[in-house]
DNA sequence: GCCGTTTTCGGCCCGACTGTTTTCAGTCG
């Protein structure tokens, strides 16, 4: 049965064969949609197509079920594979490139008979992609520059961490926030819904003079060099190499700059459309009526209220029902940052952490928490300096000290368990038995494929000691994708033994992600926030699981980290 | 290829910016 993963990226790839080849564009827009929908829905679209039922989701049609019904029966498409024969495939990756396009790729192959990235790389070399109609020096250059990338043009090459582009987008917005004239900046974007990982960052700023904000750019220490751009739209690079993009309007046009800058893009295609129906034509400039008459909006909520819909959570901005919702008035309270007491994964110095209980439990009291749980690793995670069970025994002597002393904030007594490779844990009942609370997790085994990894973590579940899995598919950003995990199955067990699923709030984490938690949560399941923490300056991590959280559609009722430990089994 | 507060056919979001252009197509977000 082919995941929805596999049929999704079969039909971006037939999506752009066609558009190579020329078809009409809204077939191919038709493919790429339908290719998202299938990836972010919660279940198997497969088993729903094979049962006529994967119509039912928007944007499936008759055409795209009966296509996923021939994948789940056959093993290929064969339209995907006539398309193969006609257009060739490495010409997908020519078209990724920054300056070429469906168009320009078609050109290359047509003038110099380059059908790949080696092919062209060696057009390059040879001199002749100048020869290419269409093709100047400009263009040229900047193809030439990509390509010393061995990853050039694959499918989400150069994507970053959320953790790491937010805190950089964060310091510039906090610069420009200073500059004369300049009445409101935000952080936009796929940063602002959430996203996990990112491609660039986006900035808006309210100010009257676009030149200041532009002169503001061009002196910050934070940019390493500038990436072009108009009056409207400015594009810089920061040191570490983060792409970000800063627009700038009028004060009394931020709310309809906001908005368009927070994307998505097919959210933003939605709004349009439901624009066009009730006469108005929207843009970043406002909303455009039939006389030419436009209107403004200096806040974002006032946008929405002109379309008639309550303010949506940008996390929420994704084009799955959001806008039926807030026509109606139903958007859900996500959780916030206020509703959080506090947490039960961070380490110490009793293993890998880089400073002492007490230390920690101070910096998370400064957080506002009102409880941190040290959840060390154990024995047999030695390159961590895992704990014995004597260890624990005398670091519970330490934190009984320790709470004796501290005010305004309560240690828990908890561990990060390894899961062993048989299911077992690390250690034995009646010493779990003695801690707080119990976080579980996978530490090894973690490229097994198939059905071997959702059975330690159910193993790991139904343990009666055991209250919450820790990172559960364990995938490590840029190194593993981690496990592929029955996420229905562990969360239906999860809900009925009351174990809670964590979202890893660590930067290369940020396991669960946000379709897994979506999951987990329909299945019943309730979620720990972590941040994992090894030090002081790690425990805003939190606040990338609670974006996760809230683009899975979390509510303070889903979110353990709401209400005290004592409160959890009830 | 999808879909319906104009529709089962004929539409399908909107604008900035770039480069190669002799008036605009292609790309990008």
């Amino acid at each position: 049965m082919p995941t929805n993963g596999e049929i999704a990226d079969a039909f971006t790839l037939l999506g752009d064969l066609l558009e190579l080849d020329g078809a009409v564009r809204h077939r191919v827009l038709a493919y790429r949609r339908g290719a998202a929908r299938v990836r972010s829905a919660p279940g198997s679209v497969a088993e729903m197509a094979l049962a006529g039922r994967a119509t039912d989701l928007p944007d499936i049609g008759a055409t795209l079920q009966a296509k996923i019904v021939e994948l789940a029966q056959t093993g290929s498409i064969a339209a995907l594979e006539k398309a193969r024969e006609r257009t060739p495939e490495g010409l997908v990756r020519l078209a990724r490139l920054e300056g070429l396009g469906p168009k320009r790729a078609m050109a290359v192959w047509t003038a110099l008979g380059v059908t790949d990235i080696e092919g062209l790389r060696a057009a390059v070399e040879a001199g002749r992609l100048g020869e290419v109609p269409g093709m100047g020096p400009a263009t040229v250059a900047q193809v030439t520059a990509q390509l010393a990338d061995p990853a050039a043009g694959e499918a989400g090459a150069e994507r970053v961490s959320l953790g790491l582009a937010l805190p950089q987008a964060e310091d510039l917005a906090r610069e420009l926030r200073a500059v004369p004239g300049v009445r409101r900046v935000e952080v936009a974007g796929s940063l602002r819904r959430g996203r996990e990982t990112v491609h660039d960052a986006d900035i808006v700023v309210a100010a009257d003079d676009p030149a200041a904000v532009a002169a503001a750019l061009e002196a910050s220490p934070l940019v390493a060099m500038s990436a072009g751009g108009g009056d409207q739209r400015r594009a810089v690079m920061t040191h570490p190499g983060l792409r970000i993009e800063v627009a700038v309007a009028p004060p009394e046009r931020f709310g309809n700059l906001l908005q368009h800058a927070t994307g998505s893009a097919r959210h933003n295609v939605r709004l349009r459309e439901l624009a066009l129906r009730r006469g108005l034509s929207m843009s970043e400039h406002g909303l455009t009526a039939g006389d030419g008459t436009v209107t403004v909006h200096a806040d974002e909520a006032e946008v929405y209220a002109a379309l008639g819909l309550a303010w949506i959570p940008p996390e929420l901005r994704e084009d799955r029902d959001e806008l039926a919702v807030a026509a109606e008035g139903r958007v859900p309270r996500l959780v916030e940052r206020a509703d959080i007491l506090g947490e039960i994964h961070v380490h110490s110095d009793w293993s890998d952490g880089r400073v002492d209980m007490a230390t920690m439990a101070a910096a998370a009291r400064d957080r506002g928490y009102r409880y941190i749980g040290i959840a060390d690793h154990s024995q047999s995670l030695a390159m961590t300096r895992g704990l014995t069970p004597d260890r624990v025994k005398r670091q519970w002597e330490a934190i009984d000290a320790l709470n004796a002393q501290i005010e305004g904030i309560t240690v828990l007594k908890c561990t990060e368990v390894d899961i062993l490779a048989d299911g077992r844990l690390d250690f034995d009942d009646d010493l779990l038995a003695g801690f707080d609370l119990v976080v579980a997790s996978l530490h090894s085994g973690l490229r097994a494929t198939g059905a071997e990894g959702t059975a330690r973590v159910l193993a790991a579940v139904e343990h009666p000691h055991v209250d919450a899995i820790g990172h559960p598919r364990g995938r490590m950003m840029g190194r593993r994708d981690g496990l592929q995990l029955d996420i229905e199955a562990i969360a239906e067990r999860a809900a009925a033994t009351g174990t809670l699923l964590e979202i890893n709030g660590q930067p290369r984490r940020l396991d669960l992600d946000s379709d897994l938690a979506r999951t987990a949560l329909a299945a019943g399941a309730r979620l720990l926030l972590s941040s994992d923490a090894h030090g002081p300056e790690d425990l805003w991590f939190l606040d990338l699981a609670l974006r996760v959280a809230r683009r899975a559609g979390a509510g303070p009722e889903d979110i353990a980290n709401t209400r005290p430990p004592a409160d959890w089994r009830a």
